[in-house]
Order: C-alpha cells, then sequence, then structure tokens
DNA sequence: CGGTAATAGTTGATTTTGTAACTAACAAGG
DNA sequence: CCTTGTTAGTTACAAAATCAACTATTACCG
C-alpha cells in the first residue's frame, strides 16, 4: 500500500498535532480519572485553581480557553467532588470566587507531581533547546501569545 | 492574581499540544463542514482513503488511531454522500475494502489543496529549519516511528 | 470435524459536548 | 427611576463521542 501522490498526511501539521495531542493526553487522562475520576475540563480547572490560586469561571475560561458551559459544568462536578468551593462575589454578585478546597490542593499537587514527571519524560526524547523552540512554537500556534 | 507556584500549565506539553491541536483545526474543519458538511472524522478518513488509497476501516482505524465505531458511522455517511465505495473481500467476508469514489476523489483533491494552503500559512510563521524539526517532534510524540 | 477463541464491523445505551436561549445582576443614558 | 444593553453563569436540547454488547465470519486446536 503505497502512497498515491506527494501531499503527506503525515506532514500535515493538524494531523500531526492530533495525533500529538491525543497520543500525549492518554496516558495521563489515565491517572487523573482512575484516582479521582476527573475529566479533562474538570482537570484542567483544577490545575488552573491550583496554579494561579483563586478566580472566577470568566478568568479561568479566558485564561484556558475553554467555553464558559464547560467551565459551569466542570465547576459543578469539583464542588460536588468537594475540590472547588464557590464564594459569592458581595460587591457583584453575577460572578462566583472560585478555590480550592483542602482536598483539591492535595488533588492538585499529586496530579500536578505527576503531570511535571510525565512532561519530563516527554521533554526527554529532544535536546533542551529543542524543546524550548518547540514550546514556543506551539504557544504560537495555539494563539497564546 | 500571581502565580502560587513554579509549574505552568501553559508549559505543559500535552496542554500546548491539545490547545494547538485544537486551534489548528478550526478554522479548516470549517471548509470540509460548509463544502461538503463532513465531520472531522468523516475528513479523516477521506484524507486517509485519497492519500494511501484503498484500505479496510480496520487500517484505517490502526493508521489514525480512530475508534472503529467512529469509522463505522463515517464510513456510512460517506458512503451515502457517495464519496467512498465498499467491497467486500471474497477472501474474508469479514472485511471490506474501502476506496474513493470519482465524486470521492474530487472532494478529496479539493481539500487537499485547501489543507496544503493551509499548512503553508501556519508553516510561515517559522522558519525553514523550524518547521522541519517541529514536524519531527510531532511525529515522534505521536508515535509515528 | 466441533467447539472455543479471535477478528471485522455494527448497533444501542450512556456520557459528554456544542449551540442557543435563558436568568439574574449590574451599567449607563435619558 | 426606567429603558436598553451588557455581563456571569446556567440550563435545555441537539449533536457527537464513548463503551459495551452484538452479529457474522474466520482461525485455531484438541
Amino acid at each position: 500500500m503505497s502512497e498515491k501522490d506527494d501531499f503527506a498526511l503525515r506532514e500535515f501539521l493538524p494531523f500531526l498535532l492530533n495525533q500529538a495531542a491525543e497520543e500525549s493526553s492518554l496516558s495521563f487522562q489515565k491517572v487523573y480519572r482512575d484516582r479521582y475520576g476527573m475529566l479533562r475540563t474538570e482537570w484542567r480547572v483544577l490545575f488552573h485553581l491550583g496554579n494561579y490560586g483563586e478566580m472566577t469561571a470568566k478568568e479561568i475560561s479566558k485564561r484556558a480557553m475553554i467555553h464558559k458551559t464547560k467551565i459551569s459544568r466542570a465547576v459543578q462536578k469539583l464542588s460536588e467532588k468537594r475540590f472547588v468551593s464557590r464564594l459569592r462575589d458581595e460587591n457583584d454578585r453575577r460572578s462566583e470566587h472560585l478555590s480550592l478546597t483542602p482536598a483539591g490542593e492535595v488533588a492538585y499537587r499529586d496530579l500536578r507531581e505527576v503531570a511535571e514527571d510525565y512532561d519530563r519524560k516527554l521533554s526527554a526524547q529532544f535536546t533542551k533547546e529543542e524543546t524550548v523552540l518547540l514550546r514556543k512554537m506551539l504557544s504560537r500556534l495555539a494563539g497564546l501569545e
């Protein structure tokens, strides 16, 4: 089964990005799913709160580029799991300040360690300069700068 | 709102990969959706058949790392649209050989062109050496080598 | 052979996501 | 104040993905 023409799907950036993203998510996903029954969005929200501290859903949405409905549902789940506490802003009663509970902190620290190990493992395939460049290029492609 | 510690989510490779993948899929998705009413999986199947020629669902599944139920449904849709023809293998009547119809070829060539343009546009953000390296790194991360 | 296991692909039930419309709270101009 | 517009977050309904169970066919092995 040889290629029919000169367009190489395996060179197509969106394809490569998707494959790499999927592959790199898989093994990590298993951890937060099995250990804490979390979905990807929940994990991301947890990480944002753990990483940047208290913030509102809106802020997470903006930072993580996740749609507000996903955030809303993730926060509900995380709140049910007692990982996140919600505090209504008394000056602007539309918004809520979200933060990690002690249990949420524990989960965050645990998962962060796994994440760091995993990131190191991925990066170890390349030279230091290469991974620096990779991150920079991905940031650009992701529209994060 | 300052960072609480030194782990940066925005540096975490799986996060960056996902964001970059999502972002890069978005604008392209619009094309195959609007022009041919295709879903992402359908597009991928079409591209695999166009790019590598006739193969079975199983082979596509393996190559593209797409689950067989997704493939099954995508093939149904593509077959309804008369983009893909299905031919049962007479030696092993469980499997089907899938290939593009002439109409499928036309759609494939059209979309491939858009894809190539888009890829060039993405690549243009970086130097030639950088994109070569990027592709290589993504291939490695995707487990394609 | 005959029975069990394996494989290709499909289908159905359950989750999860996406889109749009909605509620509640605030803002600003007249 | 009152209307109109905006914003934070939720909810409802449709679309899609996931997971498990299923059919049909072939392979393996005593």
